[in-house]
DNA sequence: ATACTAAACGAAAGCCTTTCGGTTTACTCG
DNA sequence: CGAGTAAACCGAAAGGCTTTCGTTTAGTAT
């Protein structure tokens, strides 16, 4: 096929049908994405530089999808709950995406943004030099780890049959995978934010 | 070739050549992994049932290579630190690792003696019910993600040109990649124990 | 008109995991 | 000691994957 009178491809369509395939399946290939849009898998390098960019794409969509409202009315405490909280309720909505993120550089203009009212609602606690870059790791790691975990496969821990009764114990008061993800990360939150209050 | 007089592959030797190529090159294959020991891809699986075994070997080697001392004359507080600090250490040896691991469940037995010391602790500290699950989550979460840091590029974020001042001076103070990943995975620590120690 | 760029295609190179069948040797049980 | 079974290797192949390359044609600007 020559070249269409209308192009049938857009970066838009290209990360909406990459973004459902790894919410279907938990993972994204270029053949697939090429079945699903109609194409062919070369067509795809027209338009973006290949597979990397498109999750980095991915990153910017589900951020962008799940803005947070203005922070300056807030206290310190409050604006970071709010960002943290929607940058991992952004992974919540599409959990599969999360792993295929973790070795990739962030570069994503909306997503750095968020990282930039993360430093800025930090010096704004009053944390400085180098605690700001600690704290946002921090936060980054725990975040990125809320998100993980809700991409695990339904058991996260399989002790074998005997033994270990405690963490077994532990585990038999845990709601179903979904709950345990979200009491965790409400707690997670607590205690960072708890955590950082007597730090300052 | 024969079944040989005495076998050319063990366990151990694959779980040894594979961490090899995980540290050189962040990957391994089952191709790389028998070319490096010298025997047929195909023979690989006289011995485990495929790649997914032997990633979970992985993980169980590390722990194994980095264990901790009696937890039962340490505070709590003490006894945490220990474990998680002896957790994140062993992946900071490897850190390729880690993003090797993040969607799969644990099932070797020494990782799992160490999420059940972490139950332990916790209860001694006074936790309870849901709480320990949360906490152990909590904790999993950060260290996972602090493992993750130093697998990451060189540079995590990447901010365009212009804009983004506040993120951009606080990268600027921090140390390079390696420091700051063990900076902040100090600072987090702390945080995290100082939160646990108010919510009791 | 002419030339250039954009957007599609097919084909192919070079990775990867896993399965299968074949072959030879080691071990074990009577 | 002899025979049968299991273990450990091999090569080949199926079916994925990403990316590159050359080709074709539509639109655009000079």
């Amino acid at each position: 096929m020559p070249r269409p009178p209308v192009p049938l491809i857009s970066i838009d369509g290209l990360v909406t049908a990459a973004l459902a395939l790894v919410d279907e399946s938990g993972d994204f290939s270029l053949p697939k994405l090429a079945r699903r849009i109609g194409v062919s898998q070369s067509s795809i390098y027209s338009h973006v530089s290949g597979r990397e960019e498109i999750l980095e794409l991915m990153r910017g969509r589900i951020v962008a999808e799940n803005p947070y409202p203005a922070l300056d009315d807030l206290g310190w405490e409050a604006a970071l709950r709010t960002v943290v909280r929607s940058y991992r309720d952004a992974f919540a909505r599409h959990p599969r995406l999360a792993p295929l993120l973790v070795l990739q550089t962030v570069r994503d203009v909306d997503v750095i943004a968020l990282y930039e009212d993360l430093a800025l609602v930090l010096e704004r606690a009053g944390f400085m030099g180098r605690d700001v870059v600690s704290a946002i790791s921090t936060i980054d790691s725990f975040a990125l780890g809320a998100a993980l975990d809700l991409a695990a496969p339904e058991v996260v821990w399989a002790p074998p049959d005997d033994g270990f009764p405690t963490l077994k114990r532990a585990l038999g008061h845990a709601g179903p995978p979904r709950q345990r993800g979200e009491d965790a990360f409400t707690f997670g939150l607590d205690i960072i934010l708890a955590g950082l209050r007597s730090r300052l």
